[in-house]
DNA sequence: GCCGACTGTCACAGGGCTGTCACAGCCACC
DNA sequence: GGTGGCTGTGACAGCCCTGTGACAGTCGGC
């Protein structure tokens, strides 16, 4: 039974949220703010943090940084506003998903089991995509189980995509988990490479059905259906 | 059945893993630091040890290269960091396999698992590669029954790429487990011995299909196909 | 349908990575 | 002390990778 840490400050919703997702299955443990969630997290080590963003005190932007210092459970962010900024800071700052107030909760629900499921996913050495194997440990990626010949950044790229199916990468996230750069500017550096892997990755490389490009953010790996 | 040791500061951590391991038909002793670790190991001579690297005093990375250096039981490592440099660091001081925090129980037996159906295969006493044979009792190595003449080193560089056949080894890790030096500055070391190796083993030295190299990673024995 | 913004594509030059080799120190063994 | 084999080093060359910038193509909003 999967454990979870809710961190949110107003009551309703906490109380709430926490009646359902106990009612679906999972043992949660709740906090009112950030301070009391680090500390909570820190005695119960949950398997996931489902995290608000606007708190008294330390914001939920922080309470995420901290935590990613040290340890890498899936966190899931509680936004109410639903502007983009949001959206990339909190990925950044190291979420693994998020998700907008109001939120259903058997919408929560299914997010958190999908993060979870993902984590399974990542703690194994290969991960299929059709045709597509990639192989963690031997640092190989395999199509219709022929070796394809990846660069290295290829292959990087490739593998942060991976960590993540379903989500969408900006640029600049890519720029920093792939080349350890920072800044951007206009350059097609991350296309270019992107458009590298899909040739060889791809089964129509102008139609791409795996690496789906999210116009106006970047990019993201399609699960298997 | 198999017989574990856990090592694991964290008490909720520890206890729920000792109750899943059992409950998956696995004999568990567990210790709560590092040191009881060790002792316990002595005493107990477990077939394998499941090893936090977070540890109040001696870590998880030292325990590990205590061990190393009189055994050669299987070592899993378990880590809340999933950053390459703590992969890196946990195989290069001699770990077997990494698992990263949070686990579900079912993933870590099936490592568990893995790394003990590969150690039989390894303590057998020969593995076969192709027409080359390696025979670890008499420490030699043979090409179609003909005895090839390995230096201690090209030797010991191919038991430890043997020890983990499809597992691409980084230069870095092979200097360690090989020459166990700390620092490859930016010398051709381990290059050359490969080279060396190859010219012996390899029916094509300059098309090698035994020792592959994995373009900015390292090496990596193939199984047989 | 038009326009602007965004993305795909490509060729090229520079550079990083690896394979290779000769050589010198080192060690063990006579 | 001599000898021979083993090993690490550094230089070098070649190849492949990679970032860039220009341009074309595509998408979405108006």
């Amino acid at each position: 039974m999967p454990f979870l840490l809710l961190i949110e400050d107003d009551d309703a919703i906490r109380t709430g949220l926490e009646l359902a997702l106990t009612r679906q299955g999972h043992r949660v443990a709740a906090a009112a703010s950030g301070e009391d969630g680090l500390k909570l997290f820190k005695e119960q080590r949950p398997d996931l943090i489902v995290l608000d963003v606007m708190l008294p005190g330390i914001d939920g932007f922080e309470v995420c940084r901290r935590i990613r210092r040290t340890d890498q459970l899936p966190i899931i962010l509680l936004t109410a506003r639903s502007d983009d900024i949001d959206v990339v800071v909190g990925l950044e700052s190291g979420a693994d998903d998020y998700v907008v107030k109001p939120v259903q909760p058997r919408v929560l629900d299914a997010r958190i089991r999908a993060v979870l499921r993902r984590g399974e996913r990542e703690n194994s050495d290969s991960s299929a995509y059709g045709s597509v194997v990639i192989d963690r440990s031997a640092m190989t990626v395999t199509k219709d189980g022929e070796d394809l010949q990846l660069t290295p950044t290829e292959l990087r790229l490739l593998l942060e995509l991976s960590r993540r199916p379903g989500q969408a990468l900006s640029r600049q996230q890519l720029l920093r988990l792939v080349w350890e750069h920072d800044y951007l500017g206009d350059s097609r550096l991350v296309d270019a490479c992107v458009q590298r892997l899909r040739a060889k990755v791809e089964d129509v490389p102008s139609a791409p059905t795996l690496i789906r490009t999210v116009r106006g953010v970047g990019y993201r790996l399609d699960p298997p259906a």
